[in-house]
DNA sequence: GTGAAAGCGCTAACAG
DNA sequence: CTGTTAGCGCTTTCAC
């Protein structure tokens, strides 16, 4: 009993949307290979047959099963991507551009969080690979030294980094800003405004490569100016309430007069601590944070910070991707407007997109007391 | 020629993990079937050869491709999720709660997002039938009338609802806290502190049923003490700085002592813009937010607000789910440690959770002066 | 241009 | 307990 030939002869496909190929195929009069190139390939069908085909699937209301397609097509055109948390508005502002981008080139999505576990980082992935995504698009701890990423790398999975900046000469590809001098450019900003005394404030470091990159453009920006650089604070979550610490940094004659924070929800943290110690930002001291996240516009006083560009960052990581898959759809290449500043080095090397920053200063930035 | 024996006998399945479960069969000296049930129900199996199999994967890579499962089973053990946006944290620390409960299940998940816009709604509602998931955890904006929730009920589509509150006696099912009621008891809470005159600040009404039932009981909680309710204000956007129309509703003699804003994210700009109006938030005018999002407990001074369980939210409406399934894993049933509180209502009744609510006072909301 | 046929990787009767 | 067999819904040679 051929149940596939059953239900498309005596029963009715019912009005759930339950129709196949097989029973548009029919209802057309055409055969299933037919029905099929309607669909994918109109050009190689004759413009009557793919309106018959047309017709009986609306007709059927039939809606193809992905499930099947992306099986038999050997390739999902399904995009795994693995984000720390959504939790910092950073990243949730990432996905919008992902979507965008992903759905805009008819790739499906798979979402999953790390919490900036390397374990989970491992686990997730597998997840992503059973799913037989095509490539990823993926934030970890540390790009630098992740097995996870060595392992995708020996696999031959194609994925781009998010935020995570690729080593120069290394064979990743990432989409990211040029972390170590937008901090840099940030911290002399601070200088330029008249700091001298300005220390760092920081997630744990081993959660975020791009926090020491941040760390070491302070650096920078210090050395230039004959300034000494101070080790960083760095706070083991983002969201306690870190006061003590602050409390114990902020005081004493050679307290600093500014703070730059590797992110803009520490940040945030940082100057309610400061408020709760009775200073008042900018006025007392200065904050400036990392990332440009909307909230930060939203607050008062508006959060100074380095301001990458999120969306961006996540439209031009899928790009990439599929620029990697040899399929880049035109309309996509280049979405945001934003030039891009690749730079390229050895041979068959990992592609590293540096999208620009910006600076929001003013707000918690301002000269010191 | 038979591609399968071919690579199963002659050609090595490379280390890459693209062994299929035939190839494991064969190492294994059993038959595909016998493979199959190692892994999905070793129970049927005699342990000795659960054993050689699972080796023989482990020595091959073998990664299940779950697409193949998913495609034969008809079912694809998937849950398709659309929230409105990531970018407010509500939903951020909802999917957390949603991917904890979905994967500690087996369950895959894909998520979209809706952007508020109905008509995205359906487009991103029929990309997530076309991957054929079993069911769906979804906020829409306006569940009482969405006409893509009424054709998943016509299609037959399980789904629970995620802050949409259903009707009591329709036939939905949901997960959220009592919206007018903890509205209610919000705003009770400041009329308790002295106030009198207290407006509500909202996003745009149609694009939030919750903003709607909130408002109600704003109303319910003015009447019940003899004041008068005024008509809400209706920002079209939660981020841009709405200072003017702020600052008018804050100035004249009667101007309100206090303001209950139907979400956090909104009553964090409009603090703002209170205070880029010189008022200082309590002293001068309390403020009262909704959702209970972490980065309220996180500013200077905490914002004060009606709290969501975010995360037990999802997980429960992922439960819900299961259980409509027929198929609740115990482990996810209530991993809240929440009580439940469903109420019941008629024949086949859509079944509705109601998350217990919490309320943050203090810190933005004070007596008026 | 169109059709027939093979099979993607896996599960699930049905036999033994 | 294990093997044989028949597909899930679709794409894709290969013929005509």
């Amino acid at each position: 009993m051929k149940r596939t030939q059953d239900r498309s002869s005596s029963t009715a496909p019912d009005a759930a949307g339950n129709a196949t190929l097989v029973d548009v195929a029919q209802a057309a009069g055409v055969s299933l290979a037919t029905a099929s190139r309607a669909f994918n390939s109109p050009a190689l069908v004759r413009e009557g047959t793919v309106q018959r085909v047309l017709d009986a699937a609306r007709q059927l209301s039939f809606r193809p099963n992905l499930l099947g397609s992306k099986l038999r097509a050997q390739q999902s055109r399904m995009i795994g991507v693995m984000l720390p948390t959504l939790e910092n508005a950073v990243f949730a502002e990432c996905w919008r551009g992902i979507e965008d981008a992903a759905l805009a080139a008819g790739y499906s999505l798979m979402l999953v969080t790390s919490a900036y576990d390397p374990a989970r980082e491992r686990e997730r992935i597998e997840y992503l690979l059973r799913h037989r995504v095509d490539g990823m698009v993926l934030t970890v701890a540390d790009a630098a030294r992740s097995a996870v990423l060595d392992q995708l790398d020996a696999e031959g999975v194609p994925y781009v980094l998010a935020y995570n900046q690729a080593a120069a000469r290394g064979q990743r590809h990432s989409v990211s800003v040029d972390n170590r001098g937008s901090a840099r450019e940030g911290v002399q900003a601070l200088i330029a405004a008249g700091h001298r005394r300005i220390r760092v404030v920081s997630g744990a470091f081993i959660a975020s490569d791009r926090a020491r990159q941040r760390f070491e453009g302070y650096r920078d920006a210090m050395h230039a100016h004959g300034l000494e650089a101070a080790p960083p604070l760095c706070l083991p979550t983002h969201t306690a309430s870190n006061a003590d610490q602050i409390g114990a940094l902020a005081a004493g004659p050679d307290a600093p007069t500014a703070f730059f924070c590797t992110n803009d929800l520490l940040a945030i943290g940082v100057i309610s601590d400061l408020k709760r110690l009775g200073l008042r930002v900018p006025r007392d001291i200065s904050v400036l944070g990392y990332d440009g996240i909307a909230l930060g516009a939203l607050v008062e006083p508006p959060l100074a910070s380095v301001v990458q560009p999120n969306p961006e960052i996540g439209a031009r990581a899928v790009a990439q991707l599929l620029a990697r898959f040899g399929l880049a759809a035109a309309g996509v290449s280049n979405v945001s407007g934003i030039p891009d500043v690749s730079r390229v080095s050895g041979a068959r090397p990992g592609r590293i997109t540096l999208l620009p920053h910006g600076l929001r200063l003013g707000g918690t930035v301002a000269a010191p007391a």
